[in-house]
DNA sequence: TGGTAATAGTTGAAAATGTAACTAACAACC
DNA sequence: GGTTGTTAGTTACATTTTCAACTATTACCA
């Protein structure tokens, strides 16, 4: 298991970037699946509408870079739950504004003081000056 | 849809890192899926053998970072396709040493071409220095 | 106005993944 | 030597995700 050819897999981003991003998710991950039963495609939408306040599940799709049935499917069980509530647009009918409900402002709150923490984790794995880079870097990136 | 709060969702790193590798994997992931039909799971474990020459599937668990029921299953369908061979060790039946065929290394060298390709058009959206200070950070943030 | 196209969102079947239990081979200890 | 523990890898089943087809509503335009 000696490593030879000149194309250093470990220098090619998105391996890297997958990685990282898999590696990062993990511990969060078991702690909004722990304390909540939640999904990740699930606290992203919680997320999302909490920063946001009102979005349609497409405005969703677009932000959050997610499929429209995987959208469709966590706000069912974001709804089920009583953390989000749905109102058709009157002019519109085929959009449906989503908005947190009280309940699910509470997960949220305590789900971002664990994401901060988290954060704050990782970022010891790194210099400020490499926190910035990074941030811009990564952001650069997303778009497509 | 405006913003509010003071934690900002699009300053979290795994937010960030998760955005940014999905976006940056998808037109290379058109490529393998259409060209071989291959999973994510399976180009992982072609571009591994091609550049450790020879593993088990518990070598490449650690350096890919995936679970063993998925390299087990991407083992089963490059071995189908012809992509690579086992051979059980002498000393150690409970191992199985993987090699690719030459078959799987004409599919990895076509790849690894465009794989070089789709690195350098990531890397035109990012500064030298961006580009040293994100692979020092992201290989960081991946030992876990 | 009516007919076609486009959009938001849902659903069902197929594919992929995760979890836990399993087999087979070896190690270690008595 | 036999029992117990450990390790590499597979399998079965449940959960998630993907893909394509679908409904319902609005937009476009002759």
């Amino acid at each position: 298991m000696t490593q030879k050819d000149d194309f250093d897999l470990r220098e090619f981003l998105p391996y890297l970037l997958n990685q990282a991003a898999e590696i990062s998710s993990q511990s969060f991950q078991r702690i909004y699946k722990g304390r909540y039963g939640m999904l990740r495609t699930e606290w992203r939408v919680l997320f999302h509408l909490a920063i946001y306040e009102r979005m349609t599940a497409k405005d969703i799709c677009e932000k959050a870079i997610m499929h429209k049935t995987k959208v469709s499917r966590a706000v069912q069980r974001l709804e089920q739950r009583r953390y989000l509530q749905r109102k058709p647009d009157e002019k519109d009918r085929r959009h449906e504004w989503l908005t947190l409900t009280s309940q699910g402002r509470a997960v949220y709150e305590d789900l971002r003081a664990h994401a901060r923490q988290h954060d704050q984790v990782l970022m010891q794995k790194l210099s400020n000056e490499e926190i910035t880079v990074l941030r811009r870097a990564l952001n650069a990136l997303s778009q497509p």
